[in-house]
DNA sequence: TGGGGAATGATCGAAAACGATCATTTTTGT
DNA sequence: ACAAAAATGATCGTTTTCGATCATTCCCCA
């Protein structure tokens, strides 16, 4: 269990590794907190080398020096999506056309598969776009549509009409939670999970990822049944949740370590 | 030929790419100069949405790596984009409603245009839209569509009928080049030539802007013709071949300094 | 070679960010 | 439920950085 703190912390570095450079004022904006506090959680980052302070803000670093401290917990979590998105990097084939949906785990998933041959990628995340024009020569479509704040993406009813225009092999969609018990796939608001039920829909296999945190939170929109999905790429931190669940479902999620 | 400022901003951006963020001290002690020549030089690279200032440095922007050589192009011409710019950006009412094509002259008039309050955003430039999405908010649309490297725009079909689906009061339009003697506003290719067209049709006023090397060349697709169009927002290097057009034309032109 | 414009450097007060300290609130363990 | 411990917020003077202005140097071209 992360202690408020510790999430906060791991949250920071999260949306470090998105736009390279947060200032002060955008934290204490974002979690609601003093100076004081994101002074000392940067403050502690730094020491555990995850971040490097700047006068007004903290930039990422391009590699992660790793330490056995409580720093290993919050990498953890990288290096989970890390390994979560080289399993279903692996599942995409060369000549596959393949839709990303927003999130930070498929943004990770767009990273390995940038300089892959001959894939054709469609994208609603506006960083998983500018991630993939990084390298040239790519075939890539961006969904438009409103752009909203919170997951940096373009949704609403423009972008569900822009999806439905196509036919893609491999869906990659984010899950905000994932309720074991009731089989559901959940996401934070009903034009999230209006969106997503689009990708689903016009795509031949769906590929959910969700590190280990989804599953012990819960959040308001239902997405999809798990049985309707063709798998769920988890790390191991879910492997006990996912055993006490019934044999139907077990076999959905694949565990990356 | 590069001056030796602009060598030097292009090792400054070309530093960036590896570090991710520098201070002032580090560069003033590289390059040796002044703080003050860094400030002005953070300040320039940063007009031009090279990277981002922070208090005591500056950091890299996630986009793509520009070449030293193309960077430092970029740069150039500042003065008379910027200008160009200030003039659209006074053309825009509070709650206007936006389209702005892509091109860094473009760029430039949604940063003067960032943080106004009440304008509706649409536009099918990558850099323009992650721009916008600097300030929170914001009501900004993307336009969906095939992205092509030469300008990091959307466009094709998709981007096409996308833009079809609005009804904007004002278009900033990219011109690659005007002839004034045929009396054409041209782009590099049929296919931008469309997305073009159909930005003007949706489009209550159309304003091109365009600095004056854009009168000096010529391009393959005809976009629309001078007269049925807006104004035309320039800058003063064009002087001499507008006063040389017809009466009819030279109303069209608007000159910036 | 000398004049003029651009680039650079130096200096200043103002603004921003800093770290340290202490008061307050929240969490934890018993 | 209570006290100890931890986390957070507020405030202080200090340090750093900023932007603007002006003086100086450099460079181009007549």
């Amino acid at each position: 269990m992360l202690t408020q703190a510790e999430d906060r912390q791991a949250k920071i570095v999260e949306l470090l590794r998105e736009r390279n450079f947060v200032d002060i004022r955008t934290l204490t904006e974002r979690f609601d907190i003093s100076v004081a506090t994101v002074r000392r959680d940067l403050g502690e980052l730094e020491e555990a080398g995850l971040l490097r302070r700047t006068h007004g803000g903290a930039v990422n670093l391009n590699q992660v020096a790793l330490d056995a401290t409580n720093a290993a917990r919050l990498v953890w979590k990288q290096t989970e999506k890390a390994a979560i998105a080289a399993v279903v990097a692996g599942m995409v084939v060369d000549g596959d056309t393949v839709l990303l949906d927003a999130g930070t785990t498929a943004l990770e998933v767009a990273k390995k598969l940038t300089g892959r041959s001959r894939l054709t990628f469609i994208s609603n995340g506006l960083d998983i776009v500018a991630e993939l024009t990084r390298v040239d020569g790519q075939s890539i479509y961006s969904v438009g549509g409103e752009y909203t704040e919170t997951n940096r993406s373009f949704r609403g009813p423009l972008a569900e009409q822009f999806i439905r225009q196509f036919n893609v092999d491999k869906l990659i969609l984010n899950a905000a939670s994932i309720d074991v018990d009731r089989g559901l796939i959940c996401t934070v608001s009903p034009v999230n999970a209006s969106v997503a039920r689009a990708m689903i829909e016009v795509s031949r296999r769906v590929i959910v990822v969700a590190d280990h945190s989804k599953f012990t939170k819960s959040s308001l929109s239902v997405v999809a049944k798990i049985e309707d999905v063709g798998v769920i790429v988890t790390d191991s931190g879910t492997k006990s949740i996912i055993d006490a669940a019934p044999e139907k479902l077990r076999k959905k999620f694949v565990i990356a370590n």
